[in-house]
DNA sequence: CTAAACTATAGAGTTAACTTTAAGGCAAGT
DNA sequence: ACTTGCCTTAAAGTTAACTCTATAGTTTAG
């Protein structure tokens, strides 16, 4: 498939898909070039840029997911060294994971405290002296 | 307390700390100007400055907590907009904290197969066969 | 009293991750 | 053949969020 139908796809654009390959995150196994030098993606391209979406998603820069991936591909690193990147990299994410139910937290007291402001003001006042945090 | 307390207590730089001044987030309430034009920070500035670091940390950025923020100061919006909003936000902090729990799973995967990889071959490579996403 | 350490400002520089532009070649419909 | 749209590259531009530099005034420890 050419860039347009794999930007599609994907959900990025053409810009962003020939930026990660200047980047270093796509190779050979995801595309081959044509005669007349177009690039012609495989499947393995689609299922790549979406762990790429994936891990990005929760904070991994490019230049880290290379790293990975790069592994992933050749192997350049150790099963031990790999094995210690994914438990280091499985408690950022437990970490990431636990401030967003705390801020979730946060969140429903706010919505709480406003949704009593217009109905019982006076409710509202004692929740505010309820909570010491924030 | 002087800007430099101010940083040690909440982990910020001092740089980063007028530049959040700069962009409107801190203003009278958390610090006052002495004579000698010195910065005099109250203990409203860490709390603030946590609560901005706390929003910031899942994903807001200082343009979005500087008007949420201006809204509980002032009060620009009518209490159904801010309610509205807190509810979009829920929704959102909710689907990404999701995609953590996902990211966890596929990084628990890849744990168990590397760890495999490493006591039994043929164990992670029936693993492998096993796995469909990713 | 002086040097070190802090404070101030304006403005320039940095980094990541795109995003667009310019200038051209190729392809598909009419 | 022509227009429209897709493809190519290198390089410049953008945005957010800092981060630092230069220059100068203030405070404090020895």
């Amino acid at each position: 498939m050419k860039i347009k139908e794999l930007a599609e796809k994907t959900g990025l654009t053409a810009y962003t898909i020939r930026f990660y390959e200047k980047e270093g995150l796509l190779d050979n196994r995801h595309f081959q070039r044509e005669e007349n030098n177009y690039r012609n993606y495989s499947d393995e391209a689609i299922k790549r840029l979406k762990l790429i979406k994936k891990f990005q998603g929760v904070g991994c820069s490019l230049s880290e997911l290379k790293e990975i991936l790069q592994d992933r591909d050749e192997n350049t690193r150790t099963n031990q060294q790999v094995i210690e990147w994914i438990n280091q990299k499985i408690s950022e994410i437990e970490r990431k994971r636990d401030e967003y139910e705390q801020i979730l937290d946060t969140l429903n007291w706010m919505l709480e405290y406003r949704i009593s402001l217009m109905n019982d003001p006076e409710q509202a006042d004692s929740l505010l002296k309820q909570r010491h945090s924030d």
